[in-house]
This record gives structure tokens, sequence and C-alpha cells, in this order.
DNA sequence: TATGAATGAGTTTTCATTCAT
DNA sequence: AATGAATGAAAACTCATTCAT
């Protein structure tokens, strides 16, 4: 976690290294993000940043777990609203979609948890943050489980929760991209590109996933109510 | 692409080079993996290691592009076979599945192609390389449309393809990994930890995530027919 | 040497920070040894540090020259006393050893006089606090020759001090950490471990060395006397 | 210890490399000296430096442990002769001294195992070769208390050992520092210096310590036999 | 006077790739 | 064709000292 002369910096400063450095982890990938490279960028010289960081995984870990969701939860605003089941899932993953447009770099961030690497830190930092991510959406699911909105027959709320999980997560910024049309790194670097995807496609994105996430592909599918397994 | 004397290498050779470069790939991310490692490990000095490939990508997308994919082709056995839509899309999540557990390092190679990098090359192999699972999928998907199998009022084909590639894609790896209660290098390295997902408990994982994708979470969703919308 | 504002300071303060910079130079060796580390644990912020001291070296050298000595001044007491000349050598190592027992990173920090260094200021620092050692030692000789206590043909008195002084410099040293089976750091670090070194056992080694340096090791070596050669 | 690669070097730049390290090394402690000076001076890329050793320890490590005391025994040659215990003893004393100022850079290397540091592994180095040097001296010591020429009664074989160590290690080295009347790094870096203490002063500083050693410098202390207390 | 923060020159180490034999 | 060695551009990190309030 950053040393306290990190939060006492000068608004203008601070910001310039958390700038650069939500630049870099969500342009590169841990390994390849260089902290000489956010030292450059920002102005700040290496020595000085050693002042507000323990070292690379310290920022990292802090941008991961407290900024990136902070500011997520800022912008998403009190949270999940109270309302019927599929309401609540459907605003959650529009907000989502808000999120990831509005400010993509922290949502390649929060994302990076997903991320494969050799280094054992960074791992168990990517699982306890997927980890975090999975029992909210379980509570929400079970929520939806005891107001008799979620039936699905033999399967397990885990599964459920992964497969839910799936979709919002990758699914939905896969869809993103899709729907504009570019890759995640131009995404990034172009306000004007992500722009193009106003509310109403947005909202349109997000109704198919929940579709898809209600009542699945088929026609004529058996129906029956979710049942938790493994208790 | 590898030269034509890595073909004609000794096959013990060959096969020990291949050998210590899926492991590594498969352990680590494209730039944390270490061309010195192979060599050592593999036992072919590293001058010579540059008679057969370019370089570290040549190598990486010679695995990813035709030996990962040629070894799963393999497995997998002609492909899908014909019958019913779900029946097939099924059979194609098992072999999935059994192959992930069969080949866990093959194929956690194919799974990089959604890692996110830097390297421009990279980039463009991995996307390829996804592009290549969702034109077969997109495929299946309309065959399941033109049956009549198929239908989701408001939905993309392409929209539903993304969904159900991510489902079977790091959704499945994702269930698995928690079937098994271990993370993935574990699973990597243990023969016996993955051996614990026989067959029973595959089929049983497999089928839920056909439920989901059939039917959906709901109770009582609408059902209409997917329909092709970007041409 | 230390700035009027040094002196000046809250005891309680002062001694904090001095017991700090004993610890961290008898723990390190000068270059080894950290202000940062000093600071940290004496809570004396760095920057106020520089009010006390120029730099490091001025620390270390009123700790060298001013600090230490005036401790062991304090410990020994009334210097040397009279009576015969071999009785006060023996005097004057047996204190040496119980100030080294009672007092191991003061009595290290004397003894860093010998060791070497790159640094121009630390060197000079260093064979100024041998010299001083030297001299004293040379004063006693040359009361013992003129008592005609010490004998030894063909040798000088140059030589002699410097061999005696080897003796109880290092010699006692290396004979008090044999004597506890352990090592610099290990002593430094447990007082109960060098509390084993009672005032017999002490005593025994002092005798030892007094008939070394008195009788030597040989049968029936030829004796004369300590001329001075070296004006 | 160093790789083949280092062994299979050109004769011409693996002497540069040797040579500037050993400078580097007897010029500067451990800490202090610079692997990048090294690699400057010697004009070896830092990159091939690491192919030849791990690191800056596994340099320093061979230094030490192999190639100072190689070519110490080199110089020295047939190690000591037989014959009667004290000419045993000043022989040994005479070649080191020679050693010391033919070799002053490998003589200080071999003298840093008695610097103090904060760095563990250096400690375990610097500990095993003091140990290598008592063993080999109290061989010596023991052959002359069988001999019958070594007596001193209540004296430890252990206790001998260390302050005839002691002499003959620190105790020379200052003893022709102060012949010259010069100071270390002076001698090191200037032949003409040391060329000054021919084998006539040479052997008459031998002659003393030898004197030191064997008589002592009491008149009429008492003489008794050596005795082996700890078995 | 007290102090918290800034800094830059320095350190060791890694690794893909090239080169010469 | 095979290979052992060479290399340089980067990386992360440390620390005594200075500066501004």
């Amino acid at each position: 976690m950053p040393r306290d002369t990190f939060f006492r910096l000068p608004e203008e400063r601070r910001a310039r290294l958390v700038r650069e450095a939500i630049v870099e982890f969500s342009d590169r990938s841990y390994v390849e993000a260089s902290l000489s490279q956010i030292a450059v960028r920002s102005r700040i010289p290496k020595g000085s940043f050693y002042q507000y960081f323990d070292d690379k995984l310290d920022l990292y870990r802090w941008l991961l777990m407290e900024e990136a969701p902070r500011r997520k939860r800022e912008f998403i605003g009190a949270s999940v609203p109270g309302g019927e089941f599929w309401g609540r899932l459907e605003h959650h993953i529009e907000r989502g979609m808000a999120f990831l447009v509005e400010h993509p770099r922290l949502a390649r961030l929060t994302a990076a948890a997903a991320d494969p690497t050799a280094i054992p830190e960074v791992r168990g930092l990517h699982r306890s943050i997927c980890e975090a991510g999975l029992s909210e959406l379980r509570a929400l699911l079970e929520e939806g489980v005891g107001a008799g909105a979620l039936r699905a027959p033999g399967m397990d709320l885990e599964v459920a929760t992964r497969l839910v999980s799936t979709i919002i997560g990758p699914g939905l910024t896969e869809l993103v991209l899709q729907e504009l049309g570019a890759q995640l790194h131009e995404v990034l670097a172009s306000d004007a590109l992500r722009r193009r995807l106003g509310p109403v496609r947005r909202r349109r994105l997000a109704a198919q996933a929940i579709q898809f996430i209600r009542g699945g592909l088929g026609t004529g599918a058996p129906r029956a109510s979710t049942r938790k397994r493994h208790p």
C-alpha cells in the first residue's frame, strides 16, 4: 500500500503519477509494464516513486485493489438498486458497460485480474480480485434464487455464478469491442472511438446479454429452478 | 514459421524442443517466457534454436497456430459429428473439456489467445486465433439457426457467437478449475490432480453449460428466434 | 563534529539517536550502514539529522573519536593504575575484555578502525584512531622498557608495539569469540550469550594472552632487552 | 563458481577481467566494489560478465577461495619444508611477507576474510577462509608441540593458534606497512614503494616476529609446555 | 530549528538476438 | 548446419544528501 507521503502529494503531481500508471498498466501486462516509463511520462523521478510505493507490485496492487474499485464505485453510484432481480442484473450490466466506455483503462485494469502470470504475488493478487467479484455476483444470484426469479434444474449456484461472471466480464468486453469494430488498444487510446457506443446501443447490448443469461438460446428448453448444490 | 531445418531435425531432438517450449509458454505469458529456459531444458543450444526459428515469436506463433491446433484436432477426432444441433454442441464442449484435462498445457496455449499484451505482433497473432475460433463457432451456430434449434429474439448471431464462445472458452476453464478446487498452475503441474475430473463429473459440467446456453437461468423468459443482424 | 544543536537536544532524543547509530555502525560496516535505518529506528527525521551532523561521516567520526572513547574511559576507570609493568598490562587487557563483554557494540566500533575501506575520509579517520591506540600502548611499553621488565634483543619498540597491539586488539576479540563458540554478530545480538563469559573465564584468557606476550611459546628462547631502534 | 565459458575465454580477455576484479576487490570492500567498474575497466560488457559468473558474489568467492589461494601456493612453492619447527615457522612467515610484497593485492584479498560485513553470504565465505587458515596453522603448531619445541603452561592449543594467527596475519601486514611508512592503499598502488622492502629488511621483520612468538617480551617469564586443552 | 519530501547518480541483473567458428 | 559466446539495452531498486516550508 502506498505510503502516507503519496496521499500528501500535491494533487497535480499525484494525479500525473496515477494517470500514467493507469495508462501503463492498462496498455501492458504487469511484467511488460515499466516503472521507468511511468516515471518518465509522469515526470516523477524514479527515486521519488520509491518514496510513495514499496515497489512496482505495491503500485499495481493499490491500483487494482483500491483505486480502480474506488473509482468504479464512484462511477457506478450507490451500488445496485433494489427492485426486481432481472432489472437489477440488467442495471449491473449496463453500468458495467458504461464504465467500460467511460473509463476503459480502469475497466481494463480490473479485468487484468483474469490475466495469467508466472509471478506468484501477482497471481495471488489477481485471484483475490476475482474472488471478490465472484462473491458479489454470487450474493446477487442468491437473492435471485430466493426471489424465485432464477431457476435451472441441476445447476449449482457456483456454476451459475461462474458462467454469469464470464458473460458480464470478458463476454461483455468482447461484445463492446465487436460492436465498435475495434481492438482493445485502439479503444483505450481513442476517446472518439468508444464514444460511438452511446447509451442506446449499449442498452441493446445489455439487453441481449440479459436475454442470454435469462433465457438462453434454445427453443423449448426444459425449465426448472436453480438449486444450491454446494451448501 | 519454422525453417525446413526444424522439420529435418532428428525426431527426438525436435520433440524435446517442442515439449519444453509448450511447458514454458503454458507456464508463463509470452513476455515472461524465456528462450534461454527452453534452450537449457530441451538441451538445444540457443544458437541452434535460431536455425530453426526466426525468433521467440516465430516459435510461439508456430505453437499457437500449427502445433496446438493440430494436436487438438488429432485429439478431438473428426471434428464435430453430424446429428442434432444441441447434441453436437454438447459433444463440442465435452471434447473441449476432455482436451483440457488430458492436454492442459496445449489447452492453455490455445487459451492464451485471449491474453492481452503490448506487443503488436503477438496481439495480431492472438487476434487471428480468436477469430478462427469464432468463425468455427459461428458456423456451428448458423447451422443451429438453420435447423430451428436456436432462437432468441433481438439477438444477433454475432452477439450469440461471442457469448457462447466466452462460455465454452474461459467459462468452462474456470468451471473445471473450480470443480478441481485448484489454480491453473497447479493443474498444469499435476497429472494426478486433473485426473480427478473423470468423465462423469466432466459430463455433468458440460450438461450444465449446455443448459445455460440453451435455456438460460430465467423462469418463463420470452422465446424467439436468433436473427442474423450483421450480414 | 556535531553541531551545537545536537548537544542542546532533549536528552531522551539524543540518546535514542546515539543508541541506534551505535547499533547500526556496529552491525554493519561504514558503507553498509544506512542513515535511513538509523533515522527510522531512532524516530529522528532524516532532515533533523542534518541539523545535528554534517553527514554520515560526521556522525561516524564523532562516535569513533568521541563517544566510544569517552564511554570506554568511563567504563575502564581511571586509566591504567600504577604498579608493576606486567600487572598493569594484564589489567589493561582484562579491562579491555570486560569492555568487550559488557559493551560489545562500543568495542566493535572501536575495532572498526582496523577495517579497510575505499573512502579516503574514513580511511583517515580509522588511521588516526589506530595511531592513538598505538601511542598509548607505546607509552606503556616504554615504561616497561624503562623498568627493565621488557627485554627482547633485536626488536624495535615500534615492532613490539604493533605486535602487542595486534594481540590485544583483534587477537583478544577472536579469542573471546572462540571461547563463546559464536560469531561476532551473534555476540552483538545476544546479551545472554556473551554473559556466559564471566570474570573467571575472562581472567584465564587474559592470563594466556599475557603469558604469550611475556614469555612467548618457545622453550629456552634467547632473552634480551627491547631496544628502541626507530627514534 | 565460474562457468566453463570463463575458463575457455581467450587468455588475454580472461586475464583482463581477473586483473581488474582483483584490483577492485583489493581496493574496496565487497560492498564498495562495483561490478560496473570492473566491467568498464576490463572492457568486458556487463552482459558478458554474467556469462562467466552467476553474480558479484560468485566472482568474489572464486577470487577468495580459488584464484588467490592458487596463486599463493604457486608463489610460496611446495608448502612448508621439513626441518626444525621454528625454522619452518620462520619460513612460513618469510614467505607470507614475500607474497605480501610481491602480490599485495592478492594478499589483501586473502586478508579480506577478516573484514566484517552484514551480508550473510559474504560472512560465511570469510568465515570458511579464516577457518581454513587456522586449521593449517593448528596443524603446524601441533607438530611443534609434538616435537617439544612449543611449551607454555596453561595455554590451549586453540588459544595459541589464534594468537599466532593474529601475529602472522594482520600483525605482519601492519608491520610491513609500518616499515614502509605507508598506508595499505599506497602500497597496493605503487610497485616502487613496496619494492623498497627487500629481502634483508623482510628477514629482519620476520625474525622479530618469530622472536616475539617464541620468546615473548618478558624477562625471566615462566617456561612450560603448551598443552592441548580442547581435544 | 524542525522536518518531510525530492532527487539523481549509482547499483546489480536479465535476455533476446547476433556473430564467428 | 551447429553452436558457444558476445552483447547492449533495458529493467527494478537504493541511498546520502538537499531543499522548501
